[in-house]
DNA sequence: CTGAATCCAAGCGGATACTG
DNA sequence: CAGTATCCGCTTGGATTCAG
């Protein structure tokens, strides 16, 4: 039976679209540099150059030693940034930016800018509307 | 007593610097915009001008109904997006970007254009890190 | 020093049904 | 038409413990 109800065809209209939504490049480059600790990390390695992993955890304090070797991990795998390991004992692992990390860089300015200039805009709009509707 | 273990000193410290996490206007914007939806509502609303409810959850139809309105409800909050009701029979609900919400959208493109200059790059990377961990 | 492995709570996000 | 309300599974992310 070709028979369908609305509800069906909707429902698969949805899946549809969600396979183009992991397709669509901006929404993949949002969800990595949505990433809870991708800023920070990219923040602290295009100031401050190569860093071993202890000063990444230093400087990156609010993270969980889990969450920031996970989301470093998925940095490497996409290219973005690489893990240098210096067989010593102790291990030494360096992390850098790289090219193609880089050169995201001026995108994450953008953005960094855009949300300094503006950031009191949205508070004042926020507090606005939270007394409008009480 | 203020003895206190390493543990504890680190637990607090992370706590006092979660607390800068969601104050830093970049971590604060990311959140906002790396949104399951939001890129599409923007993109939506600046290349089409005003739209409806039910017009954006045509275009959007990957989202579920629930999902679009809470999204759309958390960028009127933010002041990116006014939404206007037109009393009538039925009801006619209008959304739009705001001025705020407009200047957002360079951001938004720069962070497009290096998804689709760099994507290719990415999945490569993948690929090669991917195939050397089988 | 740099992680891997496990456990678990909180919340995101989808499905469904109902409403002014 | 444009939502609201409820239920619920699954993912996210922190705490803790163990290891090369």
């Amino acid at each position: 039976m070709t028979t369908r109800t609305a509800a069906q065809r909707h429902a698969e209209a949805r899946i549809s679209h969600q396979a183009r939504f992991s397709d669509c490049p901006t929404n993949r480059l949002l969800d990595r540099i949505g990433e809870k600790w991708v800023a920070l990390i990219f923040k602290e390695l295009a100031e401050g150059g190569p860093r071993r992993y202890g000063e990444l955890a230093d400087a990156i304090a609010g993270a969980s030693q889990k969450m920031l070797t996970q989301t470093l991990r998925r940095l490497e795998r996409d290219g973005l940034l690489s893990r240098t390991v210096t067989p010593a004992v102790p291990v030494r692992v360096d992390y850098a930016l790289t090219p193609l990390g880089q050169s995201l860089v001026p995108v994450l300015l953008a953005v960094t800018r855009w949300a300094e200039q503006n950031i009191e805009q949205i508070d004042v709009a926020r507090e606005a509307h939270d007394a409008q509707h009480h």
